[in-house]
DNA sequence: GTACTACTTGGAGTATGCTCAAAGTCAAGG
DNA sequence: CCTTGACTTTGAGCATACTCCAAGTAGTAC
């Protein structure tokens, strides 16, 4: 998922190479313009979707901001503000910065966990090199102390 | 969610103080019981469920790991390697290395998509100072090039 | 003309993870 | 004894996000 458009053939799209493009299934794209995530695609003229190169740059971004923890409705209503024009920039700026703390804070928390973890992975390496005698199962693993 | 124990009383706990110390719903407990996720609890004389300081931290751990992308069915499967003892070390040590590699890898998307998201809230800022006549709505927002 | 492929629509079904409601139990307080 | 409150069990319902299927169409290949 390059950030830049050099994969995307100038040509427009059949659904099956946006599905390709996005790394989502032609179904999910289909979905995702059922429920107005995605706006109505235009048809060639025997009724098959065509996307354009800005519309699949358009379709990876939401992807990041899907992965990323948001949900379809709050991409949904993003999109919507951004069809209403510049009129509603400053509260478009304000979702994404937003969202970008959001992104901070979930962050952290993996770093947090990451830390836990690598403790546990210790403890198990000791009790591998050094069986424990007296190692009581702790059937409900924790992380308090060493 | 301290990862110490510090904020848990020594006596046993009723079912409403173990939602409150690990932030889940008393159901959700409840849940976790019935699909297995969590052992069948401890029982007072009057039914009611009792939890130690231990199985609350263990709780703790579980929902780090729910909060960094672990199923539930996935947790289910570490805590029943953990119940058959010692012999499962290298499995429980080779799953946990694997939800670390994880989380580094969804720490660096996050980190991807910050950029992205810093660009365009910089490109609004832009857009904001000097208001751009020729401004072509981008319907689908893309991070492709200035 | 027939087959094949790539699509179309509409609707139903599924997986995950809760969340709520109904009906009942138990112990303490007034 | 009656009420209140904190629980119990069981089962149903719900939100999110797909995922699949059936029936149909349009264009190409032979």
């Amino acid at each position: 998922m390059d950030i830049t458009a050099q994969d995307i053939p100038e040509t427009v799209t059949s659904i099956s190479q946006a599905a390709e493009l996005t790394g989502l299934t032609e179904d999910t794209i289909r979905y995702y313009e059922r429920i107005g995530l995605l706006p109505y695609a235009d048809r060639k003229p025997n009724g098959h979707r065509h996307y354009s190169r800005d519309q699949i740059l358009g379709i990876r971004f939401l992807m990041r901001l899907k992965a990323t923890g948001m949900t379809l409705e709050e991409m949904r209503h993003y999109l919507e503000l951004t069809h209403q024009g510049d009129g509603t920039l400053s509260e478009r700026y304000t979702l994404l910065e937003a969202h970008n703390d959001k992104i901070a804070r979930e962050i952290a928390k993996l770093q947090e966990t990451q830390e836990v973890i690598r403790y546990k992975l210790r403890h198990f390496r000791e009790l591998a090199e050094n069986p424990n005698t007296e190692s009581y199962d702790c059937e409900a693993p924790d992380s308090s102390g060493p």
